[in-house]
DNA sequence: GCCGTTTTCGGCCCGACTGTTTTCAGTCG
């Protein structure tokens, strides 16, 4: 069994929260914690890497002993010093850090005096009252303990993007009323539009915190209110989901929404620009210290903090777009002015893959491009399934020629918008596609799909899928991951393979918008794009309304650093067909 | 454990809230 980069970063992530119970130097814990973040979001396979005796990249973060040790897991499988560590913490213990309110202090003082190594064990000591009686506890830190345990024990996965979306439209509506209130944005991950939100977070200017945070307390689909001060406040909402607020002077907005949205690695390498220039940069602001004659403390002089434009220009950087702040390369990029002009909805001019009721849409074809041109679409593609899907009516050759006549007839009757023929093809188990080459070669797009058979190894899967990318009518391979956020793991494949086939095959790779789909993953849009393979935005819409998906999609590929140049579906219609028809090897 | 256009040693982002404390430690984002 290889070492994955991921199986890299949850090692050093253990081996942070071991030295964190150890009470070890806590810059120890953060290079640790940094290395993890920096590998778990790596394009490059280090396992590989080492074993084929290839030196390294230079990471950020990583120096020599690190490197050391991701050779170790490497060829090993095991670092040593975990391995001795583990032996000194009970496990479970590491369990107690993933509790709100509990960090390595608490949870060593706990685990130490009470024998609890596990939420279990830990809930038992709340029932029997014996954490009140430790030092620096008390009954309502025991409450809130057993109360985080039973919310931990029933413990509810991320929100999707999309759903978290609504309640915070919702919620940003509510507080746009608040008494003094200026202005409300969403901030977080939300902002950053990543494809899961563990919580929503708000930002609202106001003279007066405390009058807001009163009146965000008593939104109407409060479960309780976990926090509340004068800048700031948490509830959590009936359906579970935890939304922070905060509160500041119009002043300081730019800093503020700069702050809260994060990623916390991103502020982290604004403050340290900041430092650098002899700046302080909090959510308030930017601020310059001066001293003054007669005054013993320095006093700070606000440089920027009004718009977020305002501060990275006087850490001397443009804008950056709150999808790119992951700490992925946007601030070395944002420096050299190579900033990527992120792709827009608007830049969206068709849709390569959408349903009608010809297989399991809801709609008829005349609807769906009516619905699409109303979404400012000028074309479509009908991409029905194939007749291996037998549950979704999949069609076979004779079907799918009746259905490109009808697509025909309507199409003669539409203005404004321009159907395509079009498949999504399913992979079969051996990578042949459910359709015969004549009836492949008659339609404008084939999209190859893979339905079935998700489990299979991952040389296997490989093969199959690069065997369906050389069949010459295949122009877009469909939601490459198979996963379904929460649901569904992505099957075992190797993405760079698939990828770089692609490109050399000329063939895009579509970025499902389906909100459980979210699938090409953004750091494989970033890989495609490197590749130089183009990608293409579907809605995979199979009702009139999920056109709307679309925006999810783009937010995804924006996460991915893709330009209009790098989706497919932003040419106009005669650009794209020239592509469509491009003669391939 | 990392890092360096002042540094190879001595730093390492910063403020709010809570619960426990009588002035602060721990946690969180």
């Amino acid at each position: 069994m290889p070492t994955t980069n991921a199986d890299i970063a949850a090692a050093f992530d253990q081996m942070a929260d071991l030295l964190d119970l150890r009470n070890a130097n806590p810059f120890r814990v953060r290079a640790y914690r940094n290395a993890s973040r920096i590998i778990g979001g790596l394009k490059i396979d280090l396992a590989a890497l080492v074993g084929a005796n290839e030196a390294l990249p230079k990471l950020p973060g990583i120096g020599a002993d690190l490197e050391e040790k991701i050779r170790q897991l490497a060829r090993t499988g095991h670092m040593r010093e975990l391995d001795r560590l583990r032996t000194q913490v009970p496990p479970g213990v590491t369990e107690l850090l993933r509790l709100p309110g509990l960090g390595p202090k608490r949870v060593r003082a706990l685990s130490d005096q009470l024998h609890a190594y596990s939420p279990a064990e830990l809930l038992r000591a709340a029932r029997d009252e014996r954490i009140r009686e430790l030092r620096g506890f008390g009954a309502a830190s025991e409450k809130k303990i057993a109360d985080a345990i039973q919310a931990h024990l029933s413990k509810k996965p991320r929100v999707k993007l999309a759903v978290a979306a609504q309640y915070a439209e919702a919620l940003c509506a509510y507080l746009r009323k608040a008494p003094g209130v200026i202005q409300v944005a969403p901030a977080g991950s939300l902002r950053r539009a990543r494809e899961t939100v563990g919580d929503i977070d708000l930002l609202a200017t106001a003279a007066d915190g405390a009058a807001v945070v009163r009146y965000f307390t008593a939104y109407g689909d409060t479960e309780r209110v976990l926090a509340a001060g004068d800048t700031r406040a948490s509830i959590v909402l009936k359906a579970g989901l935890q939304v922070d607020l905060r509160v500041v002077p119009a002043a300081s907005y730019g800093a503020a929404l700069l702050y809260f949205t994060g990623s916390k690695a991103h502020n982290i390498r604004l403050r340290n620009l900041a430092l650098a220039a002899d700046l302080k940069l909090n959510e308030y602001g930017l601020f310059r210290s001066e001293r003054s004659r007669g005054r013993r403390a320095a006093a700070l002089v606000p440089v920027a903090g009004a718009t977020e434009e305002s501060v990275y220009a006087a850490l001397g950087l443009p804008w950056i777009a709150p999808e790119l702040r992951e700490d992925r390369g946007e601030i070395e990029a944002a420096r050299k002015g190579e900033l990527p002009s992120l792709v827009e909805r608007a830049s969206l001019q068709g849709d390569l893959h959408a349903h009608t009721r010809w297989s399991d849409g809801t709609a008829t074809i005349e609807q769906m491009a009516e619905a699409a041109r109303a979404h400012g679409l000028t074309y479509l593609a009908i991409s029905e399934h194939s007749r291996r899907l037998a549950v979704a009516r999949g069609l076979d050759p004779a079907r799918l020629r009746q259905q490109g006549a009808e697509i025909e007839r309507v199409n003669a009757g539409l203005r404004g918008i321009t159907l395509l023929a079009g498949i999504e093809c399913d992979v079969l188990d051996d990578g042949a596609l459910d359709l015969p080459d004549s009836a492949l070669a008659r339609l404008d797009v084939v999209i190859a799909a893979v339905h079935s058979k998700f489990d299979l190894p991952r040389a296997k899967q490989t093969a199959r899928i690069l065997a369906a990318l050389d069949n010459p009518h295949v122009r877009i391979l469909a939601h490459p991951l198979g996963r379904l956020i929460d649901v569904r793991e992505p099957y075992a494949v190797d993405m760079l393979a698939v990828i770089r086939k692609c490109s050399a095959r000329g063939i895009a790779l579509e970025l499902n918008a389906h909100p459980e789909r979210l699938d090409l993953l953004d750091v494989y849009c970033r890989m495609a794009k490197d590749e130089g393979a183009l990608v293409s935005i579907n809605s995979d819409a199979h009702s009139v309304h999920e056109f709307d998906n679309l925006i999810h999609g783009v937010s995804q590929a924006r996460r991915g650093w893709l330009e209009p140049s790098d989706v497919i579906n932003t040419r106009s219609l005669p650009e794209l067909r020239v592509w469509l028809r491009a003669k391939r090897d």
